[in-house]
DNA sequence: CTTGTCAAACGGGAAT
DNA sequence: ATTCCCGTTTGACAAG
């Protein structure tokens, strides 16, 4: 997961763009809160941003009953630009958003939008790349699950006869007929009076054996 | 021409 | 009140 900086206020932009010099200027309008009435689609004066799509004469004649909203493409400049500081910064407070704004010659709602975009398929990215590692997860879990279940029907192929079970109480071997499988938990079970205190839960005499537990009336576990 | 993909932009709700 | 996030819409563009 990529860990964003902590305190972006205290980022400071060092976008050198050519033909313009580094920025002590900021203007007066330092809270920002003014970007959300502009137009967004109001070309900047002396703009030289890509408009695909008809011109600013077409949209002001355009006027009246709510224009189609037209789509800028950023230049490879400015999408450069806006990459490299969204490397240093995911997100950006006012006073740095309006910065960057100028140099790039765009309004601060563009580049806001342009960095809400950009998380949004940073995050995509992080999405489908988990998707990708949980399914390969998945997919070796599966895998185990098959092994082991191979090995569960290995081991039921080698009960050939009853187990010796001992009771707990008295470590006499249990006659074997009175051992029952639970359908249940699938454990081995004995109906033998072997009536003690406690529990009467024991191991089997072979390896990776099932546990052994006395019968209940309902014969379920 | 149609279809798919990408990215800019929008609108609304949540968070602060 | 402002900002951010999220889902959606929309326009541009490329491939078939």
């Amino acid at each position: 997961m990529a860990v964003l900086p902590t305190n972006p206020s205290c980022l400071e932009l060092t976008i050198s763009v050519p033909g313009l010099t580094s920025s002590p200027y900021l203007p007066s309008s330092e809270g920002g809160c003014m970007m959300r009435d502009l137009d967004i689609n109001q070309i900047p004066s002396g703009t030289e941003e890509e408009w695909t799509n008809g011109s600013i004469e077409d949209e002001e004649e355009s006027g009246g009953g709510g224009p189609p909203r037209k789509k800028l493409r950023l230049s490879k400049e400015q999408s450069r630009l806006l990459e490299e500081s969204f490397r240093q910064n995911h997100t950006l407070n006012p006073k740095e958003k309006e910065v960057l704004a100028l140099h790039l010659k765009l309004r601060p709602r563009q580049v806001e939008v342009w960095f809400q975009n950009r998380r949004a398929r940073t995050k995509l990215k992080q999405t489908e790349m988990e998707c990708e590692y949980l399914k390969r997860w998945f997919g070796s879990l599966t895998e185990q699950n098959k092994r082991l279940q191979r090995e569960v029907e290995e081991l039921r192929a080698l009960k050939v006869g009853p187990p010796t079970v001992f009771s707990p109480h008295s470590c006499e071997p249990l006659p074997a007929s009175t051992l029952t499988m639970c359908p249940r938990c699938e454990r081995v079970t004995s109906t033998a009076l072997d009536k003690g205190p406690t529990s009467t839960t024991t191991r089997l005499s072979f390896s990776k054996a099932p546990l052994l537990h006395s019968r209940q009336p309902s014969a379920t576990c």
